[in-house]
DNA sequence: CGATACGTTGATTGACTTCAACTAAGGTGG
DNA sequence: CCACCTTAGTTGAAGTCAATCAACGTATCG
């Protein structure tokens, strides 16, 4: 529940790098704290550093001019953020949680080649998810994808289940999944009374059965007969 | 009207690179004709070689297990193919129209890491597109995608105006834009009457008043008050 | 000449959005 | 400590945009 503690100072409409990544107290020499809902990169400034996720969750989103949003990418522990090669940032980045990220490109040499590969591929299965499934088969994926990269250790779960923080909200998961947050309310509920899912916070979220969740989100299967 | 004469074998269902991309009489020796609609790639077949379209348009895309299809991007000259990493295409690429490659990687070091970007960059604009635009807005910014990559040498039009080849059909653009066939045929119908663009033939089309178009792509402009 | 593929247009349906009301949890300040 | 406000989430009812269903025109091809 770290992310529902303290509240970040807002720093839209502000540039960003100046406000809002102010190291914390406990910063190390080689990391950076952030509170959630912070912003790392905004779109249309100028080009940041490279990071990469320590710890926490970050969302990366464009706007259009009339103020829709579109989340770009969930990104978690051990991926990459920023790494784009014009002179202004093409997408924002928030965080969604506490997040330490760790500057990237001095000392040690990343594989950018296989981090920029990774974003092709997950931004191609983005489009595919957008572009043709429904809301249920979204709202499926999403909870696969993100139980992928935040699990949390098992304490005493049933064989087979997955528990993970769902550090997005509902309205995060909305502009994720080209949807809207009631929609993606409904979603979960159905989910949960099909006993795929459990939660009773709506951020702790466990994975009951991953199999028949994997096939909705593929669609060779409905929440009606599931 | 190139990609209208003969027929390609349908190589669907069958592996890749043994069949489809046979060399064309014409062929030359570093160069690769292809016919219209004919598999460059095959989803989940082992991973071919890299090319440069030299000529003509491909449609790289995936498809769920239930035959629904995304196209991930429309592929135009200059610009590469199959720069995947994995041991297998994550994508099939169909040629929309008479098709010209070059093999690269060989000799000519490319630049891989900025085609990698291009790539990120395009499907991001498609995920946003996909997920927060109407379908006016997503025939609208198609339209300016495929003008800039397919205009031909303008024969006296008028000032301003960008007359250009559109290779995919209709259900190419509806695959591509997450609509139906006939959603598309209604849009184009409509900038039509709106005076934005002009056809005959649906293939030939001329982009009459390229602002007013872009306006409708962000959605600063309705195809109401234009 | 019939068969097939592509495109267009109209009528109807439906999945998701929009609008609205309500609950619960946290944070603030008197 | 409690009244008050704000934010997130849920649920229901009504509305709408695009999908579906259907019919038809045209061009190509065997």
């Amino acid at each position: 529940m770290l992310h529902v503690l303290p509240k970040a100072a807002d720093g839209h409409a502000l540039p960003p790098q100046l406000l809002s990544p102010r190291p914390s107290l406990r910063q190390t020499v080689t990391t950076l704290q952030m509170p959630p809902r912070s912003t790392v990169f905004l779109e249309g400034f100028a080009r940041g550093p490279q990071y990469r996720v320590i710890e926490g969750c970050v969302a990366v989103s464009q706007t259009l001019p009339d103020g829709r949003r579109q989340i770009i990418d969930m990104v978690g522990p051990g991926r990459l953020l920023g790494i784009g090669t014009g002179e202004r940032n093409r997408c924002s980045a928030e965080t969604l949680s506490y997040v330490v990220l760790e500057p990237v490109g001095k000392a040690e040499p990343v594989d950018l080649q296989a981090a920029l590969h990774e974003m092709v591929l997950r931004g191609q299965a983005l489009a595919t998810l957008l572009g043709r499934k429904n809301a249920a088969e979204r709202v499926a994926s999403a909870i696969l994808d993100l139980a992928g990269q935040f699990v949390r250790p098992a304490k005493g779960g049933k064989r087979g289940s997955i528990c993970f923080t769902l550090y997005p909200t509902r309205g995060d998961l909305a502009d994720w999944l080209g949807l809207t947050v009631e929609t993606v309310s409904r979603c979960f509920t159905r989910l949960k009374r099909a006993g795929l899912i459990d939660f009773r916070q709506p951020e702790i979220v466990t994975l009951l059965k991953p199999e028949a969740m994997a096939q909705i989100a593929a669609g060779t299967a409905t929440l009606a007969n599931a």
